[in-house]
DNA sequence: ACATGAATAAAACACTTGTTTGAAACAGTC
DNA sequence: GACTGTTTCAAACAAGTGTTTTATTCATGT
């Protein structure tokens, strides 16, 4: 016999999947208390309003993934620079997509999506708390791989290239999952994806330390438009 | 003397912006008639409902935007693989990015990111239209590229990657601009970013090339989770 | 000048939204 | 068992939504 949540919580995690699923203004409190068994009126008597949920659901959601899927290998185990950018690409993929993270739930990875896209004012806070803090521990995985032979600009332009592969295949997993099924990002892909993505960001980052000579958009000039 | 467009496209242009920043839902044909200088039942009239709207504006961003910047060269235009490489992927930044393409009413960029997350219906056609020849196109650049030795799957992998990588700028522009302002992408920064993706692309492609003998997963076994 | 159809305008309609209200049910304590 | 604070519930409210209606203006061809 499982204890079941309480109305709290149950409000949390509901709200979560539909807010992402939806968007915030097209997600109704009526919808979301009707699928937590909730009444309508318990929204606004435990988050004052449909914001106030809306940071709870936000708050809850980063707290519990980067708990469970840390980017950094634990606390006494030696890693050398490319072991690290592994586990760093392994844990944003189980955090997006696994049934653990992000995927269960498939609204809350698309949530963080929406936030990307359009941040609301709750998000300022987590972008200093927990996003900031990973783009620093990426930048110096990237800077050791490299030799520590990039700048600061090429470090982080290499940086958003791995994070941008990473997230597309949550944000963009519809489209993908209709012209190329095979690679779904789904439970049993992940560490093919994953791995595929960090050879082809280890090779990507070699390829910038190696053309480090070329002047800048000299490549094409003559290239329209 | 500019001749003003009339009502119908007026009311195409604006829409496409606020869609594209607030969502179809949030989105009031109110707000939409206004800016547009347009009186409230000119939606209904033109479009038949918000919905027909919808799908005009759809519609017309993709065939203004593919119509500017072409991803292959122009024909007779020989082109060896890296350089349709580069026309590719610049042409990608350039669409989502510049004044000209969805950058200018920078909320249209915004709507096709939305419709990446959460397909309308009226998307289909729009992938079959555009997407799937698109993901033809760069298949074979980079099966190209990589002088014929990949399998499918790895192909559609490194396309994925690509697009991962020039998508991922545009749709979370908010975020980098708050945490890497140089990248900002931006007008003058298209070039740079582009040449960035095109190098650490190839390299990328190398690497997959390059490690094709190697046993997927073996790397990293023990890393948890 | 007139007739015809397309385009615009203001007002009204039916419906959904988030929120509030006041009463009822519940839990724990003395 | 009565008291107290917390939680749940059904009903009502005010504001905002997409759409329809009806009348008016505009453009064009004869």
């Amino acid at each position: 016999m499982i204890k079941p949540l309480p109305t709290r919580e149950r409000l949390i995690d509901i709200a979560g999947d539909i807010f992402g699923r939806e968007g915030f203004k097209a997600a109704t409190v009526r919808k979301i208390a009707e699928e937590a068994n909730a009444n309508i009126a318990a929204v606004n008597y435990h988050f004052r309003d449909k914001e106030g949920l809306y940071r709870a659901v936000l708050e809850d959601i980063f707290a519990k993934a980067f708990q469970k899927f840390p980017s950094v290998p634990p606390p006494g185990t030696p890693a050398d620079p490319e072991k690290r950018l592994l586990i760093f690409i392994r844990a944003m993929f189980y955090r997006f997509l696994s049934r653990e993270g992000w995927g269960g739930l498939s609204g809350q990875g698309k949530l963080i999506a929406r936030e990307f896209l359009n941040p609301t004012p709750a998000f300022d806070d987590i972008v200093e708390t927990y996003i900031r803090p990973q783009k620093n521990i990426l930048a110096a995985i990237v800077s050791d791989v490299s030799g520590g032979k990039l700048d600061p600009d090429r470090i982080i332009s290499c940086a958003v290239s791995i994070i941008g592969q990473c997230i597309y295949y949550a944000f963009a997993a519809p489209i993908i999952e209709k012209i190329a099924e095979n690679l779904t990002p789904i439970e049993k892909n992940l560490d093919f994806l994953s791995d595929h993505v960090f050879r082809f960001s280890l090779g990507g980052i070699q390829s910038i330390v190696n053309t480090l000579h070329e002047n800048n958009g000299i490549i094409g000039q003559e290239v329209h438009p």
